[in-house]
DNA sequence: TGTACATCAGTGAACGCGCGTTCACTGATGTAC
DNA sequence: TGTACATCAGTGAACGCGCGTTCACTGATGTAC
């Protein structure tokens, strides 16, 4: 890695730490770039501006996140028990790093829309639309090979993943008890098992 | 109502509109005293500071959500039901004021942290904690009557109504489809069902 | 192998502007006697 | 019933400060010939 990129992804990850602890416009460059040991005119040397770095940190997450579902579907025998697995690992994941999971670049972004640029606020989207068809091609599998117990959307259900891990960071966050977000996974993964086991207690 | 206070509800309501749509911070002041057709100061004799509209805007939010799940209570004929008929109101007031709903200021408070006081933290706090043992009664009702199908922990599905309505509100914003939220509420409706419902299809 | 030039990875100082907050002042309404 | 005083509900101008951004400049590394 050169002597640039190194400096780079430094700036990433300290601004990244501040943003999930107190939100994006909160996180000043200065901040940032006393945690970098660098000046402030090197971090617009490596972003344009502050919506570029916002925007390279949701790109980055989005690379990390695919590859934990990689692992997963590669642990699991058939889609059920992948799903299960997956929202298994995420729970574990989520009980390690309380407040560092990225996901919450995206609810940051989308609670703070004015700030960010369209670049920023499209890119939150395709990857919130992502998440959405990974999940859909998931139970579309299930859905396949597992009689479902309750009539419901499975693009919605795709959706009740991102929308339980985003909520409980939220919840956990105002009731200041980490291990909350987590926990909210667990219950997603006894309704899972609810609608699709075959048996009680698999 | 008198003069003086007739102004300051005003205020609240036209902050309140402006800070769901795009935030706490992203929402000067400024804006705000021209949509109350005020100055600037006429703002500061009704409240000390910023924080305090915050804070004043969290205690509305508080007494409207107890009426309406006081609405539930009275509909419902025993505790499945209310709570099942109570999700299925707060899917449709959602429905109809898609990012109206004041719970996003929660939201807005809880990712924002370092811009609130402590004043306001705790006040969104005690709000998070109310709505859990609120909801925890109302389950506690119903494992009393009712067998579970899985074990899940009961202050932790009392959350799951809060987290459920927080992430949907923020995935809803992300991906700009105001249904997602009510979507999400439903499904929360359909694994309560699944959990304690004698038979299929209640 | 040495020299000239270009690019990389920054530095340091200054600017400008929005925004929350303050403060001295004011017209209208209410109250005491 | 009229007058004096107090409180209510604001106005208008100014301040100060943090923060994102710009810009001219610079030392080190890489490349061509």
């Amino acid at each position: 890695m050169a002597r640039g990129s190194e400096t780079r992804s430094k700036i990433m990850d300290v601004a990244q730490a501040a943003i999930l602890a107190k939100g994006f416009e909160a996180t000043s460059i200065e901040e940032i770039v006393a945690g970098s040991e660098i000046t402030r005119s090197g971090f617009f040397y490596h972003f344009p501006d502050k919506n570029a770095l916002a925007h390279a940190l949701i790109k980055r997450h989005i690379e990390v996140e695919n590859e934990l579902f990689g692992r997963a579907a590669a642990l699991g025998e058939g889609p059920l028990q992948t799903m299960l697995i997956g929202l298994k690992l995420m729970a574990e994941l989520l009980d390690d790093m309380p407040n560092g999971h990225p996901g919450c670049i995206v609810a940051t972004a989308a609670y703070q829309d004015r700030l960010f640029n369209r670049d920023v606020r499209d890119a939150n989207k395709r990857a919130a639309l992502g998440w959405r068809s990974r999940f859909r091609g998931m139970f579309e599998d299930i859905v396949a090979t597992h009689r479902m117990r309750d009539d419901v959307d499975i693009d919605q259900l795709a959706d009740m993943v991102s929308a339980i891990i985003e909520g409980g960071l939220i919840l956990s966050r105002a009731v200041d008890e980490p291990s909350v977000t987590a926990q909210q996974v667990r219950l997603l993964q006894s309704y899972v098992k609810l609608l699709f086991a075959p048996e009680p207690g698999l």
